[in-house]
DNA sequence: CTATAATGCAACTAATTGATTGCACTTGAA
DNA sequence: TTCAAGTGCAATCAATTAGTTGCATTATAG
């Protein structure tokens, strides 16, 4: 599970994660894990290990400035994961149009008498 | 975990499953998880549970023909992810240029000699 | 210099996950 | 009508994951 586009699903894939990573999104300048704890329902330390994810999965930054540790969110991969996902559905929409043009070619070059069942 | 959002990055955050998911995508028509089990390195049962995912989270549909099951990729939460994905980058990238005009703004009211350090 | 705020590290637990195996059930072809 | 092909079900297992708690370390405000 370690390629990349995998640890951004994965991240992506915890309401808390994805919650924590809309509230960096709303916060250009950063949040640390203990702002985020606040108003979380989980501890700091699952707060911190959930960011630690997000920024392995390239979602967000991790920026130390004195004693505290701000997270921006970043959308690189974010771009990535999209563009993964809108290439396939119109690579399937495509294989679609092109199997429904086959059917109906096929229904056309066929002789009455000669279907099936 | 059990939301739509989840579930769909849940599916597609493992190899296996992007591998089988772009499988079916390849092939309109289907194929059944006996047919997949053949070019994979896991059991037939692990298909199964991997495709069995694939249609909770909205990614595939499992259709009966006689004796076979033939699983078909399906595509609408494709759409929804990828939405949702490029909702959250076009979110950020407004708040991101807010900020950097925001900080262009206070430099340029900012009198030379009251510069901070 | 000394509290204290913020973070880091480590051990531990419960739940989930990906995979296996063995066997039962169903369906179609010969 | 047999029997093999395709599928379904259930138990089991190892690894991972989300979470906790306790304590150590670091850095800044007084």
């Amino acid at each position: 599970m370690s390629d990349d586009v995998s640890v951004v699903f994965a991240a992506l894939s915890d309401p808390t994660r994805r919650s924590l990573f809309e509230q960096l999104l709303e916060q250009p300048q950063g949040r640390t894990a203990t702002e985020l704890a606040d108003n979380a329902s989980v501890s700091r330390q699952a707060i911190v290990k959930h960011l630690q994810l997000l920024a392995n999965a390239g979602l967000a930054v991790a920026v130390r400035d004195g004693r505290e540790v701000r997270y921006r969110a970043s959308t690189d991969v974010v771009q990535h994961a999209s563009a993964w996902l809108s290439v396939r559905a119109s690579a399937w929409d495509r294989r679609l149009a092109a199997l429904e043009k086959g059917v109906r070619d096929a229904q056309n070059s066929r002789t009455p008498t000669s279907r099936r069942r």
